[in-house]
DNA sequence: ACTAGTAGATAGTATTGCCAAGTACTGGGG
DNA sequence: CCCCAGTACTTGGCAATACTATCTACTAGT
């Protein structure tokens, strides 16, 4: 995949993660590995973790830091309610730009 | 719509645009006009404008002037061959992030 | 001692959409 | 005649965000 996702990517990551977390908390480290999992390849630890100082700054997120048997503490993240709304208002703008470009897509043949 | 469409807008416009450029030639005014009554509301003239001269300086619309009954003469734009390869790939990349978003929001309940 | 794996931070860059203002042309109201 | 609205395009500066590259810190295995 080119640099056509990389663009896509602002503006979606961050309800990405949001999603993420809503499952379940989770550290930095965990959900870059998770994105990666999930088909993600080119996701880059650095871009997370800024992605992450940037939400709890917001106050979407609480965190609490947990020690790690290997390596430094973990800062492990989890949604509150903040981030729940949040959450909710992606859904609410993804569905809007998701039906008009899949109506594009059908408009096109 | 709060500034989540603004962040969204980057990366989708542009294939945005090459999708109602497919379905016909058309000048700036006018697909802000089409991108208005389409829902993206808040799309300003500028901006698709920047976009044009974009993609025009990547070579992937033919562009022709056309003098207008009324106004500046317009910008009449079409997609051309490299133009159609990236719709192509934009669709593959759309349908890559949407099918992966669609998933988490179903695994989110 | 060295390497790999875990875990996080950060400075700099590029892209891209938005804001604001300006240019240019036409036609109608005062 | 001047001003305003509508059409059509241009441009300079700003903000948000993902990527690159590099750095710190700790543990375990060789």
């Amino acid at each position: 995949m080119g640099k056509q996702i990389t663009e896509m990517l602002k503006g979606t990551l961050e309800g990405i993660v949001l999603a993420l977390l809503a499952t379940a908390p989770a550290y930095g480290y965990e959900i870059t590995a998770r994105l990666r999992e999930q088909g993600f390849e080119d996701i880059v630890e650095g871009t997370v973790y800024a992605l992450l100082v940037r939400i709890e700054k917001r106050g979407l997120v609480d965190v609490e830091k947990v020690p790690s048997e290997q390596g430094p503490p973990r800062k492990v993240y989890s949604l509150n309610a903040s981030g729940r709304t949040q959450l909710d208002e992606f859904w609410t703008t993804w569905g809007f730009l998701a039906t008009r470009i899949d109506q594009l897509k059908t408009e096109g043949r």
